[in-house]
DNA sequence: TAGGCCATCTGGTCCT
DNA sequence: AGGACCAGATGGCCTA
């Protein structure tokens, strides 16, 4: 339990030093349960400083490595074990199979069902770390504020930033394409001044779902009005 | 203090 | 049979 509550301690919340009562106001985005407008406009791109300051702001959050291999002598697992005899007012040392809560119990200290029982939940421990270590690599590629300054990003707006991101960039790839097969149709001269090229470059019809991506609209990926859910708030 | 977010435990189900 | 995956329950921490 100590390991535990460690490892929460130097999670999510629990960075020392940061003001995270500045919450980071990213777009967040389109599902079926909250409409938003999918942002457009271009990032700032520099991809490796982003990355930098995701982690230099999730400093220590990966750095929590328990031993789920020894765990029938593990202190710390044996703790939860405890931890969650209390919770329950349950021990289980009690009679095998004492049914609480509608659930069936039939984990016993010191017998084999126990360490089945560290067995699994080591696993199933093990497995939400890893994700949890996916979804920081996400956070790691995703543009968004990634000061120190600024609160880390929740498990669904991660997800949602992504999603958003992956959208966001299909649009500019399409626009890019698009201009692309504008400027060879027009084929220009070889030695079409520079003003001219980038008149007719402006020219260009946009798509009806992109709109103009002027020097405002540009880099402000973070400006979409969007909510999540059951918050109300923004994220 | 309520609500949000999270880690963990747990039992059920599915898959190999 | 054992492991992966999932969802519900629970309790702790933090912020508004």
């Amino acid at each position: 339990m100590n390991d535990d509550l460690e490892r929460k301690n130097n999670t999510s919340d629990a960075h020392d030093g940061i003001d995270f009562s500045k919450r980071f106001d990213p777009l967040i985005a389109t599902s079926n349960s909250y409409n938003c407008d999918i942002p457009t406009g271009t990032f700032p791109h520099d991809q490796q400083s982003f990355a930098n300051s995701a982690r230099e702001l999730e400093s220590g959050y990966n750095e929590f490595n328990i031993d789920v291999e020894d765990n029938s002598s593990s202190d710390s697992v044996d703790k939860n074990f405890t931890s969650d005899l209390n919770r329950d007012n349950t021990e289980y040392s009690s009679e095998e199979g004492q049914d609480f809560e509608g659930k069936i119990r039939s984990s016993r200290r010191g017998s084999p069902h126990k360490t089945i029982r560290l067995n699994v939940n080591a696993r199933e421990r093990r497995r939400m770390h890893d994700l949890n270590d996916a979804l920081d690599d996400l956070r790691s590629v995703i543009p968004y504020a990634h000061s120190p300054s600024v609160r880390k990003l929740s498990k669904i707006a991660t997800l949602l930033l992504a999603k958003n991101y992956i959208l966001m960039q299909a649009n500019a790839l399409e626009e890019m394409r698009r201009m692309i097969a504008y400027m060879k149709s027009t084929s220009p001269s070889r030695y079409e001044p520079y003003s001219t090229a980038y008149q007719r470059i402006h020219d260009i019809p946009r798509l009806p779902s992109v709109p103009n991506q002027t020097s405002e609209t540009s880099a402000n990926y973070q400006g979409t009005n969007c909510e999540l859910p059951y918050t109300g708030k923004k994220v």
